[in-house]
DNA sequence: AGTATAACCCAAAACGTTTTGGACGTCAAG
DNA sequence: CTTGACGTCCAAAACGTTTTGGGTTATACT
């Protein structure tokens, strides 16, 4: 039997207004009767009741994530972290978090409305938009706070936050040109998701840049697991003039990728380059360590998560459209001939100093009271 | 502005009673009435509150998941499937999911604590059980309802479900034995994790039954990341006496000491063999393919979930006490000499029929009986 | 003495729902 | 004509909190 107001108000002999404000710290109770409330809520382990503050406030106090998956399940460190950094920052506020995985679909779509119908949440993230995005729209058709990892073709106007694709792996493929490849093998994701889309640009960039022709065979399309990577990787790599490059647009599956080689026996940073995209923590691990577009997940996933409490408590993110630039992260994958066992392996550690981040007024203040 | 009950029965002219007791389902209300309701709610788009709803029956209709992390970051994928397993299990039974990522210390237990006290959930999933863990006894000493995923050394009585890690290792150990190994290094986890110091069991067990003395250098402490798998790989291959094989208590590690061999010019499968345990997706993929012990840790998410619905709409779970029995799959990273890209390689694509579960002897049997 | 001021306190309403315990009318049976 | 049963409906309470708009008392000032 949890203790609520009505307890300590009967034990004190106050009213339940007083004791309501006695804990809240206004400062129309006696020092003495606040004294007392403050000792016997202690005493009898007082805790407010989320759920009725909620109604009274018409406000929840938590946001939510639905994490897309492939199928049921998913694996992918990249959304780990993403979580990571999300929760971290919500607990700095004393918000909830509320997280769902669904395979994009109906399903989908009907956990975004049961959120935002029945008021289970203030906000919603939305991660890995997608052309015509359904989700964007039906938000922005509820007038329901949101903000996107990612942009969108929409068309219209909402708060992101996005990392350019496009000019990472424009970066990453005039790399893999400046080394002397020719036939550079790419394997995208699905079109509709939007970050493909770019990633995909900047591939074609790079290669018009250089003049060198687009080969459309060298183009597959993977499911962003690892399973995938090794599976497109091998299809490339056994064509009869094979890639002697290979980009995957996601770091899993350029992992598949190098595993795909070595099962053909090819030495992976000899006989052909591999590159990845995200610098997930495997990426600097892998055998042999994979060049790949770092873009700073776990900061992402905090930033997005202050823009939305910032969006919710100001009425709008300071910055509603932002753009990070990511780093190529050169390794030996791709042949490059850095010395090996060098200090900065060692990623668990590494800041991102280039990335500027704006610091927050000041999350929670703790008044003293109970609440 | 959302529609409230209010607001329909205003716009039918009948009281709030009748429309809610009308879209319940009661019979107390005549079939035309009803129509109308139905057909007024429907065209204004009425949706509970579901905060409302949670204060009056007194109940959240959401479970609480902290993911215990090293660091604030956390890209294990072990914990992605569990949360996945655990987020569909919920969804299917319309139930909300709390999430929270913390390292273990005082802001993860303040974390229960704010979802027990402040009522924010109805129930909690307790998973990497801790020797002597303060989370348990807290919840125990609460008596709120929770199911663990791993046992403890508390003494006390409470649900769970949990792997047979000493006897999945000792499998895994003889298996290596059998190959001829007799200096079997093994990489634990801090042994206040009760699965670390089972699985380190399991590892002295098959020592033992084969004559082969313990020696205590072979025994190295990691921290469950690849980063730290990679160090204990290095020290330990790095030794005077090397190992020959080397045992990770967990495939993130095992994926660390390949690295490691390769870097010092090792072959995993040849000159060093390598295992570890869980068998996450990428093991089966990485190069050489690795030998672990397997958990479906998809469905263990679900099963836990399943448990803490039963134990809150029936008071208990049907079987309180679960230990699954873990599988032996080998592959090439220890030498064996299976062919190679069989079908069986599809780990996406398999569920576990062999999977005994036992139940531990059951002291209450309810009898269901009138009463 | 009367009145303004300050200090302290509280009843009631509100958030949106579900449930309790009836009320009222009609109709059939006695 | 009375009684009981049935079919419909609803006022009010309850969940636990915060806030509004006061009220009461003592003190200080004219």
């Amino acid at each position: 039997m949890p203790v609520t107001l009505k307890d300590i108000a009967e034990r004190v002999g106050y009213s339940i207004t007083t004791v309501s404000r006695a804990l809240a710290g206004y400062d129309d109770v006696a020092e003495s009767t606040r004294q007392l409330i403050l000792k016997t809520a202690e005493e009898m382990g007082y805790r407010p009741n989320a759920t009725a503050r909620r109604l009274r406030a018409r406000r929840t106090d938590t946001i939510g994530f639905v994490i897309p998956t492939h199928g049921p399940r998913f694996s992918d460190p990249f959304f780990s972290e993403l979580l990571a950094g999300i929760g971290n920052e919500a607990a700095r506020w004393e918000l909830d978090l509320l997280v769902s995985t669904r395979a994009p679909g109906e399903e989908e779509l009907a956990a975004y409305q049961r959120m935002v119908t029945e008021r289970r949440v203030d906000g919603l993230l939305v991660v890995r938009t997608r052309r015509q995005d359904p989700r964007i729209a039906y938000l922005l058709e509820k007038g329901f706070p949101f903000v996107a990892f990612g942009r969108s073709d929409l068309g219209a106007d909402f708060p992101y936050l996005d990392v350019d694709g496009r000019q990472g792996v424009r970066e990453l493929t005039e790399h893999l040109i400046s080394l002397g490849h020719r036939r550079i093998g790419y394997i995208s994701a699905p079109l509709d998701l939007m970050f493909a889309s770019h990633r995909l640009e900047g591939y074609k960039d790079a290669l018009e840049a250089h003049g060198i022709p687009l080969d459309e065979r060298l183009v597959v399309i993977g499911r962003l697991t690892e399973q995938s990577g090794y599976e497109a990787g091998r299809a490339l790599l056994e064509r009869e003039e094979p890639p002697t490059a290979i980009i995957a647009c996601n770091d899993l599956m350029a992992l598949g990728v190098i595993s795909a080689a070595q099962s053909l026996g090819l030495q992976v940073g000899r006989n052909v380059a591999v590159a990845g995209f995200d610098d997930i923590p495997l990426a600097a691990h892998a055998q042999p360590p994979l060049t790949t577009v770092r873009q700073p997940i776990y900061e992402i996933g905090r930033r997005i998560c202050q823009m939305l409490i910032q969006l919710l408590r100001e009425g709008s993110p300071e910055e509603p459209h932002v753009i990070l630039r990511p780093r190529l992260v050169v390794r030996e994958s791709c042949g490059s001939t850095r010395p090996k066992g060098g200090e900065t392996d060692d990623a668990e550690l590494q800041t991102y100093p280039q990335q500027t981040i704006r610091s927050i007024p000041n999350p929670v203040v703790d008044k003293g009271g109970v609440r």
